[in-house]
DNA sequence: CTTTAAAATGACAACGTTAAAAATTCCAAC
DNA sequence: GTTGGAATTTTTAACGTTGTCATTTTAAAG
């Protein structure tokens, strides 16, 4: 029925190993005989069989995305671009949701990868930003690709993907003082999130550059829910000296922020301003719509699976570090545009 | 490294063949030869390799979840519910996102199924709800389960579970109708959705129940998004005589459509009340908070995957359907509670 | 005890690919 | 033309299971 390795060979008058090398994009194959195969690949339609191939040999097409995140539209769009990448490169996904803070975690990752054969893993907060765990993983000997928060990678273990949570918290809070606001709050997400910590470096050093004194009292710990952001805003509306605006530590937060308000009849942005940040549906969902900042995290992810492909290759050597800044979107949960 | 099927037969002393027959389940193993191979595939932690399974067998240990849904909540669900089927039952998942409307969507599954050696298929409106597609589905041989709406089966190919709209749309229409609402607007999801007609029916049979005419006027096309609740809600409440209560398709429909009321200034819910349906995250997140009926996505995924997994087995062979009514969740988008 | 059928177990060839080693072909330099 | 080394190609043996069929063991009946 499906045409196999044998078929290709036999049709092309060749041995099976030079179909396979052919297949493998492997050296020496004589550029004619290399486009004879491939002829006849394309005319059976041929494609290797994965369980052969990870039976046989010592590569694996399995990536495993391992993660630990209750925001549906985050995974959903990981999934989708790291989807994307595997199926272009012959690939398979295994999805692996678990709980990062299960005592048993580290024996489940490594099971998983042991008895799967997986080629690589790919990892997001807060998986990417366990400096023990992500130790752990690579003495199995396989290959990672880390997406998270910062600067500069933490080491050069493994390709990193970095987000510049901190310039673009910068120029969000940039924005909040451009529009005149003196006092700023802040509602944190997880703090065993880095995006937490980065973003919040980048709202105080905004607040610096614009000669304001920091209030600590405007600052209020959360974590990356809507729930939390219902709370900080509460706490911060009931202060004395209420905050003008709020920047929330992502747009779901932000979401709950401005649900807070609404119940105690605070009008946005006029009475209080509150951006959000990720851009994920739910800051157009909202009314008013959020000022947020662009993270493309489809993209993010189909690149992040390009990196632990070609390291899977062996096609690099150093560690990799790619640089994404999110961009400033402003709706009108902080500026109000007279047509609307 | 890694034990094999070879380890775990040495060490018990009997041949491969005994110890494959253990590991599946097999007759004809006596009782205390099979107790004599599981103490050691304990001790060795041996895992049955799945490449090796799959080439050497007739039998596949992989699940493909096709998918072609923008609700990430959904999606998310259902996947949770299927990997756990799967986890417990030592099969894989393949996640297939795509694009249902796509000319080649038959090709693409079929590649896939042929490519990947897939036991079954579980399918989510629109493809359980895409007759042809399924026929042709199943000419391939390969096993699948439907989840889709309906009070009955619409044929026993397959094992299906059957989502009642139906009923709990009737519910959630006859609670809007007690709190006195007797112009109540109906904002449809996609047209392709069966869901769709099944709870626009529901609405119609709880009016009619109550000897409420239907106005066709009330009754506004849309699909399963924010935005179409948000264009929904807007015609509606530009007519001449206004709802005075608006049941939505879906939680997403329904927030939009709470956005849009809003942005008219009108007040849920003395003046308009808004129910939604799925018990989706968008119900909670909501000011406020949404009326609708709870469909445990979760569990009815997961019950899906062991009807899939026994169908493969051969441990069925008649067709078993089973049903899921979602229960009414009285929350205060359609009547206030005093305390909040 | 035999005999016999059924139950339990085992031997060995697949499955479709890659790895390692062996064989062949090619081409440039004498 | 030879020759030698590099480039290309083929051969054969894995990989870890299951399927098929042969063999051994068991237990029941004579």
């Amino acid at each position: 029925m499906k045409a196999t390795i044998n078929d290709v060979a036999k049709q092309a008058g060749v041995s099976i190993k030079t179909v396979s090398r052919v297949m493998n994009n492997e050296q020496s194959v004589r550029q004619t005989t290399r486009e004879k195969v491939l002829k006849i690949v394309k005319e059976l339609q041929y494609q290797p069989n994965l369980a052969a191939r990870s039976l046989a040999g010592t590569k694996s097409y399995s990536i495993a995305y391992v993660y630990d995140n209750p925001n549906a539209y985050y995974v959903i769009d990981m999934q989708n671009g790291i989807l994307s990448a595997c199926k272009k490169q012959g690939y398979e996904l295994l999805i692996h949701p678990c709980n990062a803070k299960a005592d048993n975690i580290l024996e489940e990752i490594t099971n998983m990868v042991r008895h799967s054969r997986i080629a690589g893993l790919v990892l997001t907060p807060p998986f990417s930003e366990m400096p023990e765990f992500v130790e752990n993983i690579l003495a199995l000997d396989v290959n990672i690709v880390r997406i998270m928060s910062g600067g500069s990678a933490p080491d050069n273990f493994s390709p990193c993907i970095m987000i510049n949570d901190h310039k673009a918290a910068l120029s969000i809070t940039q924005h909040l003082i451009d529009l005149g606001h003196k006092r700023i709050g802040f509602i944190a997400g997880g703090a065993e999130h880095k995006s937490t910590s980065e973003r919040l470096q980048g709202y105080k050093q905004a607040l610096a550059n614009n000669n304001i004194t920091i209030d600590e009292q405007l600052i209020v710990e959360g974590e990356y829910s809507f729930e939390s952001g219902v709370q900080g805003a509460k706490r911060l509306m009931a202060e004395n000296s209420r905050p003008t605006a709020i920047f929330s530590c992502n747009d779901e937060i932000a979401a709950g922020a401005l649900f807070s308000a609404r119940l105690m009849n605070i009008a946005i942005p006029e009475q209080l301003a509150i951006a959000g940040f990720e851009n994920s549906p739910f800051s157009r969902q909202t009314w008013p719509k959020l000022t947020t900042a662009n993270q493309p995290n489809r993209e993010i992810a189909e690149n992040a699976t390009n990196l632990l492909i070609a390291q899977t290759r062996k096609q690099v050597t150093n560690s990799i570090i790619s640089q994404y800044t999110p961009q400033l979107i402003i709706r009108d949960s902080t500026e109000k545009k007279l047509n609307q």
